[in-house]
DNA sequence: TCCTGCTTGTAACATTTGCTACAAAAATCC
DNA sequence: GGATTTTTGTAGCAAATGTTACAAGCAGGA
């Protein structure tokens, strides 16, 4: 997506530096204010929504050559953060400064093009998860993570426990076990010790 | 907030015209390409998000001063809209021709920041639905609602029916009904025909 | 006024989800 | 191998929500 405008990744490259995050390192807090754009360059970084009681929901991925337009729009508007964004996998990301990062809005179209698509593929996902859950049944909303997860990764083997599902989609473990049990009677995948086969 | 930049404004008026829609006409159908961005300058348009099955819910309200930012973004991207859009009070719109909202896009920061401002506010609004959504019962996302209502049409007396309430939270009258019964007898609010006085 | 259609109330029951409690199975550590 | 921790299975009950069915109340038109 950047990669066409040769002059932004050149100003982007000679101005920034590349920082590499591991495994559970959180990005971003809830209610703290963003200093930086991360560019996820390798990784995947998951972003939850938060409520007062401490619960947690997961909203979407930012995958390689994404970012987080949470950050951005904060961090360029100089107001706290709404979500929460920790590393899934170790990551390489590009911390652009807030300055810059309004340099760049004022400099090149592609950066607020860049933005602009970023977001509405976030939109589109949060949309998503809205009809979900209004309409269905949480089986289908356990489904439709798993598959995101699945693509997300690229291995219909996922390596993960029923309590982090329970994490992730704001359910309790116990109806997470319930509705996969359900969903493997229905055969769309199978259930192994820490380890989800999807058909 | 478009207010600020006069030249904007100045090339707004004058290749556009104002049209008056009425309460109830659809200003952009789910599956349609948008042709052009509409700006509200009086009036109310109500956004929802529809299933295959015909069911919708809805997302968030177009208020005076705003505009819809999937028609812009869908719009500049020549895709398809994800949502409806459908008038609430007779309402006074600005149609932007989608040629000319590209052309603004290169030539004013103050339309990027109208539109990004407008995105972030919308997409804080989704947050809110999937938070409730996800960690709370029907009768706080029923409260929500008449507490968004009450604020948009500026008046603790909402005029409506217990239908078209169920329609918009995605849920069955029966259900609203109940819990209208309940949040009453919780002091929250007064139940009358066709009428519901919030406290 | 009476009739009709729209709106609301409510009961009874099915399904879904949440919660508590406990046991079995697998993995990890010593 | 044995002890401990983590993970999973599952039962039983409570609460929330969906569904069906029907009756009563209200409003507007003939």
């Amino acid at each position: 997506m950047l990669a066409k405008h040769q002059s932004l990744v050149d100003e982007l490259s000679s101005n920034t530096q590349l920082v590499v995050f591991k495994s559970g390192d959180v990005l971003l807090k809830e209610g703290s204010y963003a200093r930086y754009i991360p560019l996820v360059v390798s990784g995947l970084v998951k972003v939850y929504k938060e409520d007062e009681a401490g619960n947690e929901v997961l909203l979407y991925y930012i995958n390689e050559g994404e970012s987080c337009i949470m950050s951005a729009t904060y961090c360029l508007h100089n107001e706290k953060s709404e979500v929460k964004a920790v590393v899934e996998h170790e990551a390489e990301i590009v911390l652009v400064p807030a300055s810059l990062a309004t340099t760049l809005t004022r400099k090149y179209l592609g950066w607020n093009e860049f933005l602009f698509q970023l977001f509405r593929n976030k939109y589109s996902e949060l949309l998503h998860i809205i009809q979900i859950l209004t309409f269905e049944n949480k089986d289908k909303r356990l489904l439709d993570y798993l598959h995101n997860e699945s693509k997300l990764k690229e291995t219909t083997v996922l390596h993960t426990t029923h309590q982090k599902i329970a994490d992730d989609i704001g359910a309790t473990r116990e109806v997470v076990s319930r509705l996969l049990k359900k969903l493997e009677n229905e055969g769309h995948l199978a259930l192994q010790h820490r380890k989800i086969i999807l058909h």
